[in-house]
DNA sequence: TTGATTTAGTGGCATATACCACTTTCGACG
DNA sequence: CGTCGAAAGTGGTATATGCCACTAAATCAA
């Protein structure tokens, strides 16, 4: 096949979906840098807020997110005192998470300049348009694409 | 705000962009396991490839990638005799990038992994849906989110 | 020609994420 | 009871990515 018919990168869902989340990334930190906070950090910080004290695997359920990663990605929020962690009194396994104070003010801070960004999103590119995208993204974390074995 | 009222993470376009994209990125990898490249690298080389021997800038501009991004991505490419890189003659300022022989038949053997969880998503999504999915996060990542300074 | 500016990359540092091996707890069972 | 397997996290290692400060090379201007 020669180079020049070559589809681009553009047929792979993955693909497409990576650059794009890198450039709305880029927009979205950059709007949310005066509160210090990257967007990836607001997103987890208002994922803890709004459950109620939730242990880590069901955090990391919610946001499709392994276990460990958000171990890690944890840990700077809780060394910058936004989150703090307790074991579960019934089942000393479990580890539940919350906001301290500083971590509520920051989040209430962090989302003002969201609010910002996500306004700007949605002029761009439409209202309508943005909701059926985050429908169909949201659809796609539910979904089981494992390939069935072959028996 | 009652915290049962709060909108879930569901409102954020960034949020279910990056969650559906860990979501595809465990799927995408697992299936290609197998070759020994990450979804990610399997996409950077294919980028490459239907280059002609492109400079990092472009390739980076290509992925909307940040330049360092790409050169940090780059080296286990290069350490693992994928990919080598060359100084543009004409201005020794550009680095330009090609696979080695090694680096093609590697991607060879990735790329018929791909079409494997390339199809199994279509199947499970839908082959329109997924067009239209993908022609939107073009859009996106073409897109000047740019807020208007504030002259 | 030479000094200022712009362009292309590099290296360091920090976060985001994943997988794997391992440890601690629970809960189920004989 | 013990034992054993499942469940929840932790730590290590590796890749993915971004920003910033810095260097080298090319360009532009006076």
């Amino acid at each position: 096949m020669p180079k020049d018919t070559l589809p681009g990168l553009t047929a792979c869902n993955y693909a497409m979906l990576r650059r794009a989340t890198r450039k709305l990334g880029q927009f979205y930190d950059d709007v949310q840098a005066p509160s210090g906070l990257k967007a990836t950090q607001q997103g987890l910080l208002y994922q803890i807020h709004i459950g109620d004290e939730p242990a880590m695997g069901a955090i990391a359920a919610a946001l499709v997110m392994d276990l460990s990663a958000l171990g890690h990605t944890l840990k700077p929020l809780i060394r910058d005192g936004f989150v703090e962690t307790f074991a579960d009194p019934d089942d000393r396994r479990i580890k539940r998470v919350r906001l301290t104070q500083q971590g509520r003010t920051k989040l209430d801070e962090a989302m003002k300049l969201w609010q910002t960004a996500q306004q700007r999103f949605e002029d761009v590119v439409g209202k309508e348009k943005a909701e059926r995208l985050r429908a169909v993204l949201d659809d796609i974390s539910a979904l089981d694409f494992d390939l069935p074995p072959a028996t």
